[in-house]
RNA sequence: AGGGCUAUCGCCAAGCGGUAAGGCACAGCACUUUGACUGCUGCAGUCGCUGGUUCGAAUCCAGCUAGCCCUGCCA
């Protein structure tokens, strides 16, 4: 429908450069976690980027764990990843791969170094290789033991291998320069020394490869045509590409890096998302104030809104942090068709209507979506008492309130035009139940325009109501401050999670099940806790609220 | 003897030598059985700064400034 003319961005522009100029013949991507946590919004945009990357250019998208570290990783986590890349959108299909499953392949292209003399085994220890290295303004100088004769370290990395030799007493370097600017080419180490049991391999290594030498040869051994990271990797391009080339690969992949998604007033990151997790200050990865996917999904947000919304954030070099509201408008914008509308009272105030029949019940046919027909229709009960939101009366109104106050008239929704009689207040001033009277000619539908009413308010029936549990969620962090005070200590915003026990919501919401989502009338979208909700205990967390133009004057 | 990258509206972000797209946010108006939604209108004389090249510069050149990243046997 609309004109698609986004323009494209720079990675889209490199790709098309690639394949005109024939580098490239198919565009292969992948998505490379490991698995030592939970995926988050920041691995998201990687993963729509990447998969969305391939789906353009009709090719094709991976998932590669990238476990070369055994002491971080997790079977658990294998799980959960590929959970969450299925539910965001990533299309991997049957290619899913493990760096674990090239550590022959790696041996070998480390054993081929060694014989292109392009590589050594060093004895130093990780003190001496440190201050071997030199620092960021001064260069570092060579290993002793970097002109060993070929013969000697090949001999010496198969003995690594065979596990002749103790954990971290000798390492694999590449010999590159150890005067380089770039301090990832002063002779890199590529294999260290460490037995641990893998979760893929067992005990079968001893000797496990660096990410650094690792990653090129799985982007090489899948065919990986783009291998796009974050910023940060920007240094290790070189480093790369020697990898790339020495190893000698006939279509050496190409590493592209782009800025990380962060968020205003959130916590992004999985450093700091583990600490809050590990700390009890939130309630596990899944805590709906987090960013991590499965999060997100138990808040309700919808696989649609985030990639809607990585699509609006756009994709750059440039350090820059997303507005929420934006992702705010994405959920609300993919939700407002498809999902019902009902009523549901937050601060319940009773509303007696007083001559409306005391054993009246009237079950009014109201539309799921008025904006969408295919939703269907429901029967919402009606009779003399119900619950209103307290903030839809005001004792003594301010300019332009269209709500009910003494002696105003407005629409129940679905229903009758009201106007306020009187209302009770406890001995605090405290307002406990409203009346009003209703005027039958006004029925919802009726096609009644005698007269009209600015306001229009929602409300749920006092007897048939069902009980629910409305949490509202806050930013977790207070922008200016950041996470962390000066002390070390945690800062969190206090108001970042608020339950309200006593709402009442539409009957028909007694068969809400887990993830079902809502629009409450007036107060925003809401989706079932996946949790802590049952028949009898609904809960719901709010997804996003509405916005409001209504600005009370002081 | 440091290196790499970045800088265009409050927030993202196009722009690639021919005279500043778009989205979010915000504001106003209209409409409305949700003060929602929708529709319309407004919102950068200027592109980090200073010079230079050019008929013409956000775009090219030089110098400067600011921010981010790099001294794991992590990824």
């Amino acid at each position: 429908m609309d004109e698609k003319n986004i323009s494209k961005n720079f990675i889209e522009q490199i790709i098309d450069k690639d394949i005109a100029e024939g580098r490239c013949e198919e565009v292969i991507t992948r998505f490379p976690p490991e698995p030592n946590g939970y995926l988050h919004i920041g691995h998201a945009k990687s993963i729509i980027l990447n998969s969305g990357l391939a789906k353009k250019y009709n090719g094709k998208f991976n998932l590669r764990f990238d476990d070369t570290n055994p002491t971080k990783e997790k079977v658990e986590f294998v799980k959960s990843i590929k959970e969450d890349v299925e539910w965001i959108g990533g299309e991997f299909e049957d290619r899913v791969f493990f760096a674990s499953d090239y550590f022959e392949q790696m041996y070998e292209a480390a054993v081929k170094l060694i014989k292109k003399g392009k590589a050594y085994v060093c004895d130093l220890t990780p003190e001496e290789i440190r201050e071997y290295r030199g620092t960021l303004k001064e260069p570092g100088k060579n290993s002793p033991y970097r002109d060993r004769s070929v013969e000697e370290n090949l001999d010496l990395f198969e003995r690594m291998k065979n596990g002749e030799f103790a954990d971290g007493s000798k390492v694999l370097r590449a010999k590159i320069d150890m005067s380089s600017p770039n301090i990832n080419m002063r002779d890199p180490i590529i294999y260290r020394i460490a037995r641990m049991t893998h979760h893929n391999t067992g005990d079968k290594w001893c000797i496990y490869p660096m990410y650094d030498f690792a990653h090129p040869i799985e982007d090489a051994i899948e065919g990986i045509s783009h291998s796009i990271c974050t910023l940060e990797f920007e240094d290790h391009r070189p480093l790369y590409d020697w990898v790339v080339t020495e190893l000698e690969y006939e279509h050496p992949p190409k590493q592209i890096e782009f800025a990380k998604m962060y968020l205003t007033n959130v916590v992004t990151g999985k450093r700091y998302i583990k600490k809050l997790v590990e700390d009890g200050i939130v309630d596990g990865w899944d805590d709906p104030r987090l960013v991590t996917i499965a999060a997100l999904r138990r808040r309700g947000y919808t696989p649609e809104a985030i990639r809607m919304f990585m699509e609006l954030s756009g994709v750059s070099k440039a350090n820059s942090s997303s507005d929420m509201a934006m992702l705010e408008y994405c959920i609300r914008e993919d939700l407002k068709l498809k999902k019902s509308r009902m009523m549901a009272v937050l601060d319940p105030i009773k509303l007696v209507i007083d001559n409306y029949p005391e054993d009246q019940v009237e079950y009014l046919d109201v539309m799921n979506n008025q904006e969408n027909e295919e939703l269907g229709s429901r029967q919402v009960p009606f009779c003399r008492e119900l619950y209103i939101d307290r903030e839809d009366f005001m004792i003594e109104p301010p300019k332009k309130y269209f709500r009910l106050y003494p002696g105003n008239e407005v629409r129940l929704m679905h229903a009758y035009f009201v106007t306020c009689t009187s209302f009770v207040t406890d001995e605090t001033g405290k307002v406990t139940e409203i009346h009003c009277t209703y005027d039958p000619e006004t029925k919802s539908g009726s096609g009644f325009t005698g007269r009209k009413v600015k306001g229009t308010i929602h409300w749920v029936s006092a007897r048939h109501a069902v009980k629910a549990e409305v949490r509202l969620y806050e930013n977790l962090v207070d922008e200016e401050k950041g996470v962390y005070n000066e002390d070390g200590s945690v800062n969190v915003n206090p108001t970042s999670l608020v339950t309200l026990k006593d709402c009442y919501v539409e009957p028909a919401l007694a068969d809400a099940k887990a993830y079902d989502s809502f629009q409450f009338v007036r107060t925003g979208f809401f989706c079932v806790d996946n949790k802590d909700s049952s028949p009898e205990h609904l809960v719901f967390n709010r997804i996003v609220s509405l916005k409001s133009s209504y600005k009370p004057s002081k």
